[in-house]
DNA sequence: CAATGAACTGGGAGCGCTCCCAATTCTGTG
DNA sequence: CACAGAATTGGGAGCGCTCCCAGTTCATTG
């Protein structure tokens, strides 16, 4: 079943068909009912192949996620809300979504390999997680292809278009408000420092200690990854040092953290405040403090940017920085009227975070 | 940058270049070095319009998921881990995957209109999650798609090709155990009644109790949601009915219950055991005992399926059931040597389960 | 060294659309 | 009622592949 067949039905040629289901004009209202009508009964639908040959465009938007999905231990909702949110973007502009996830014990050279040969199927890519050994940067870069990042790229170069929150600004709230209350030993759990996120969370906790007169201790900062099982061991290893405090660069660091403070027989603000990241659903199920980090949202700008550009209505390069905030709850031992009262304290950029 | 481009450049024809490109035979293997090299070195990658054109194959293949993925409150890994099992098999079969989730506020008429619409840029559909409302599982099968579910159909259609567990005897299973325990009032807080997985895990929890010659008690009995915030209020209603066990239908579900007793100041295992069902994640977290279903297994039947459809490998209907087991922790009161005890003691099919 | 068959190579046709331009029909006016 | 100009309609060309068949080259043998 073809235009040509529908034509033929309805007494009209290919053009005016092919007119009619893009809803162009220079078709007589009395014609485009009868179209429409047949292309209904017969549940007619023109061949997605024949119309990109032709037009160059496929309306399908790559999706890139460089780890598998669940390779973070226990309840991580980061990328189900992530894709979520350029699900909503992609299906709103009238597109389509092909997803390529990184597969267990798969070579990043090989899982590249997979994503660029599909380059000629998709209009763009969106790509996210990229940890800086990663070489798909520069392969996409030197293809000239179509592409927004998710979270900074690795190499600062302006011409990228990326979406993000400011992670230096997040790292420097969350510990600010812990050195307001008067916490003075403040331990932090990194993420992976091989992703962009987790580098900045850091300066930003650092930039908070100095900032304040405080000094930054090597034995406070443990390298781990986003996971509960490192947030564990880490502070199993931090406890030694008597830390009164810990900024975990993500919530579910924050609850294996919190579990090897009860395990020490410690509690939970009154020995050891705590403060995570991102606002996982997690975080509101264990009363986390947190950083509020829109993740739904950020797929649904870097979505959105990207359609915008292969429509080429964006031609220069986009950086967008998405506003966050400090959500107060039980684990950091401030007043629980602080969101209350701080509405207003919301997102302060830092002067030298990317932009 | 076309074959023909890359035909000049070598000094061969078109038809040279598409056959080392597709690896057939009738070309020497001094051309076809040639030709390779060129192809290298332009980073040439042939046009996959063009080629679905003519070959009327996509190499796509559909996952539609009719839930947002972050509806559940709460931990839910079930989505990312069947996508991830899903995605395993597509990649290893050297295809992309498409995935269609259904938008907050989204009319089912309206999704699936959208899923619809891109089946000429598909070999085939993975459906998953189907609610018997919903008119899709009509439509596929009237346009004659290519299709499995994942979850048996609710439309008991031989016809129909999917991949499910035998929820039947996964509640049997559960509730067995408790009784075995001694437990003497078990209560259930189902799933989705509109999902088939939550009627057939009833239907078992049912069949346990008459085959042991207990009651069969409708207060005991709570229709609910797969998620955390069902199983808590449903518990709390289940309470006035002083149950001594519950077979929740999910593993977020049993979390909630578990809540909601302990807010009541009593006691898991003691007071009441609790058995959920899926192992999620977050069934390891919580220590609690569970039914195992191999989500990502199940992902990587279907897609497997599928492909194995579209190739022409299979033609017959194919209905997979994948094996259950029991998984004792701590929140049934059993022995926690069961596990090692037992370990033969698996997936035993019920005499009138769907095939 | 010519004949023969196998191995390799080339190019036309066609997949089902969109785009463009030419042809046709319709409308309103002198 | 003829005619200009606008609105509508039709059909050829071409997007970049694969498929098929015909043509060419090559190695082998009598």
């Amino acid at each position: 079943m073809n235009l040509e067949d529908i034509a033929k039905k309805a007494g009209v040629s290919r053009s005016t068909v092919s007119r009619v289901i893009n809803d162009e004009p220079h078709v007589s209202e009395k014609t485009r009912r009868r179209v429409l009508a047949i292309i209904q009964r017969e549940g007619f639908s023109p061949n997605h192949a024949a119309r990109a040959l032709v037009t160059q465009r496929t309306n399908i938007v790559s999706v890139v996620v460089p780890q598998t999905m669940n390779i973070f231990f226990g309840d991580n909702s980061y990328y189900p809300m992530l894709l979520q949110g350029m699900s909503e973007a992609i299906s709103q502009r009238d597109r389509a979504m092909l997803l390529w996830l990184q597969q267990m014990n798969e070579r990043v050279e090989v899982f590249i390999e997979r994503v660029l040969s599909s380059r000629r199927m998709v209009d763009g890519f969106i790509i996210s997680s990229v940890r800086s050994n990663n070489p798909i940067f520069d392969y996409l870069i030197n293809l000239k292809t179509t592409f927004v990042m998710v979270e900074r790229p690795w190499r600062l170069d302006e011409k990228v278009n990326y979406v993000t929150i400011d992670n230096i600004a997040a790292g420097r709230m969350a510990v600010k408000h812990l050195i307001g209350l008067g916490r003075k030993r403040i331990a932090t759990i990194t993420g992976d420092m091989l992703i962009a996120d987790a580098q900045d969370r850091l300066a930003g906790y650092k930039a908070a200690l100095v900032e304040a007169g405080m000094p930054v201790n090597p034995d406070l900062i443990f390298h781990g990854y986003f996971n509960a099982e490192y947030g564990y061991h880490g502070m199993k290893y931090l406890l030694q040092y008597k830390p009164d405090a810990l900024f975990a660069a993500g919530d579910t660091t924050a609850v294996g953290a919190i579990k090897a403070i009860r395990e020490a027989g410690l509690r939970v603000p009154d020995d050891i405040a705590v403060i995570g990241h991102d606002d996982l659903d997690v975080a509101a199920q264990y009363n986390l403090t947190t950083i509020y980090h829109p993740v739904q949202r950020k797929g649904f700008e870097a979505a959105s940017l990207l359609i915008d550009m292969i429509e080429g209505k964006v031609t220069e390069p986009r950086h967008i920085i998405l506003p966050i905030h400090l959500i107060v709850r039980d684990t950091c031992g401030a007043d629980p009227l602080w969101n209350q009262n701080n509405r207003e304290v919301r997102y302060e950029p830092m002067p030298n975070s990317p932009t």
